[in-house]
DNA sequence: AATAGTTGTGCATACGTATGAACAACAAAA
DNA sequence: TTTTGTTGTTCATACGTATGCACAACTATT
């Protein structure tokens, strides 16, 4: 029963052929006699013959894994990001091995035992790698993918999200609907991400705020969670210049905002609030928030972040791509789209 | 730039040892010098010695590696226990190759490629494998633990959570509340949790089915999800026989059904009709919905996942085991606590 | 002092694959 | 016929680690 597990070599005896002839059978692109291949397939599948990836990769000092290095999962956006990349890793003949660097001091240590593994690519999502860490990846010729992150790496392939013109929209959908006081919100805690995106925000509106009576405040709420948007209510809808826009530079935070809303502003009132969220997480088409929100397509973002991968396995001497995945607004009913524009 | 990554043998060459000397310095239970090590430890820094797993993995046959089977990951549920286990085979000092077999017919095809990388074991939370592939498993010795499947098999160890019960708490707290005209929601395409679920609901409430003034009906929507739910609020709360009490095998169908309520059942008559979810998934909490839910903690039987995992690797050849995680009630507003127990 | 046991190290080999080099068989060109 | 080229296969080796065996240098026991 626990007979060892079938070798090529196996596979070559039961074949009658040598060991790199079943080697070469299973290389699309080597010259083996149709003849030949198809005993070798036949004896293989007879054995139940399945590829050594250990060896393979000693071999070719490549494994097929990728690393995807992430920070933490509760972020929905994060999640639903984090698979999207499983699925195209998994699409693109690779394996996904998994890191979660969440409250690791330790980032670099972790990343580190990461070389071990002979990985084809590390696709980095969150958490703060030194500027070493990244060397020593390229060093052991790792290629890595930055993917929205703040680092300016020379060697490594960026994909970002174009955060900054998703803050544009945000402020050039509240001009259009005619909102003249506005708040953009973001947690305490800068990521890169919401930076840009308040930047974005504020950059376009610059030239309103002299020439008309549009105003801007940035507040900072606790965290990028829900729970944060549920707390920092309050304080937004009882100040005295109580806002027709508000900004968010997460969905979770606006939907927690409009959760506590209720609390303090009547229905009505809260239909002449404009709202908008960033990234469209599920949660945000729910009917119960029903979020205006400037789309980040992650399902796109994993795509780019991928293949960009992959070109760079093709061809590993090019120089490092950056490019930025652009953002779409999704009208819903915490902003309505404007009858013209 | 691009030497050669450094090998063992280096680190010998340069600490004046043999290469099993290396080796064995950095296995903790072989006899080494306390200063042969310090000196191999120091020729290993110097180098940046990182061992190759590869080569590790072909000597041991075994690698570190453990592979997490799930289907789709959109089910806030799923996704939420992936994660949970991520984190737990990582602090386990293994590491998360993540496999998604969703829509796939070939899952048993996807599942034998697993085999090629000598994986210390699987964990298949979704997806129904034949019986064949978990032979196969078994044959070429790679532990097998299922979680919360039909699958009964003899030669893999096992971990449920405990869905019947679950389903009698909501029953339970359901009777307590006095409520007398129930429903109990699942999704139409069976899924073992929910079968048993709905199992548990009704075995409880059988003695009251006859005895007393109970009804209980079983009631089919789309798929598990929040659209589902949305759906299926229409002809529940517009039936003849308008319940008191809905229990739903999923949190987010519960979640669908509480946004769409609003449309048929002002607020004060919904205060009156109890709601119970299951899984407590975040949403729950989230103060849109607060839904009283039965818990089935995430954390726990990912815990127990691994922990089950690395009891068979320590003792390959015990008899397999099977265990069921407790489910907790859990009151928020959609069903208050009753005042006595 | 002789024997037995312990500790620390090196030698040699196995693991399963891929691949350059060599070569045989045969076909095509001269 | 000789030369050149093409096709299909085998041989031999490298990849980097772990580990059984042998053995030397000590230590403890008799």
């Amino acid at each position: 029963m626990n007979k060892r597990n079938a070798t090529s070599a196996d596979v070559a005896i039961l074949a009658g052929v040598s060991q790199s002839t079943v080697s070469r059978s299973f290389d699309p692109n080597s010259r083996i006699s149709k003849t030949t291949r198809q005993r070798v397939f036949a004896a293989a599948e007879q054995l139940g013959y399945q590829i050594n990836k250990a060896a393979q990769t000693m071999i070719k000092k490549r494994s097929d894994l990728v690393g995807l290095v992430t920070a933490g999962l509760e972020d929905p956006f994060r999640s639903e990001f984090l698979h999207k990349l499983i699925v195209e890793v998994q699409n693109s003949g690779l394996r996904p091995m998994v890191m979660d660097v969440s409250d690791k001091e330790t980032i670099d240590e972790e990343l580190h035992g990461l070389i071990q593994y002979q990985l084809s690519g590390v696709i980095i999502t969150s958490g703060t790698p030194s500027e070493n860490i990244g060397k020593a990846f390229i060093r052991h010729a790792i290629p890595v993918v930055l993917v929205n992150r703040t680092e300016h790496s020379d060697e490594a392939d960026i994909v970002n999200l174009d955060n900054e013109s998703a803050g544009a929209m945000a402020a050039e959908a509240f001009i259009k609907s005619g909102k003249t006081n506005l708040v953009v919100v973001r947690s305490k805690k800068p990521s890169f991400s919401s930076v840009m995106r308040v930047k974005g925000f504020l950059n376009y509106l610059a030239p309103f705020l002299n020439s008309e009576k549009v105003r801007a405040t940035e507040v900072l709420c606790e965290a990028g969670n829900y729970d944060s948007g549920y707390q920092i209510a309050d304080k937004i809808l009882t100040s005295q210049h109580k806002p027709d826009g508000v900004f968010f530079c997460m969905d979770h935070i606006a939907c927690g905002f409009l959760d506590a809303a209720k609390l303090f502003v009547t229905a009505k009132e809260m239909q002449s609030i404009g709202v908008i969220g960033c990234d469209d997480i599920a949660l945000a088409s729910f009917k119960a928030y029903d979020l205006t929100t400037v789309r980040q397509s992650s399902t796109e973002i994993a795509k780019a972040s991928v293949q960009t991968l992959l070109n760079r396995l093709k061809s590993p001497t090019s120089v490092p791509s950056k490019q930025a995945i652009p953002a779409e607004l999704i009208y819903r009913s915490t902003l309505a789209k404007p009858i013209t524009n």
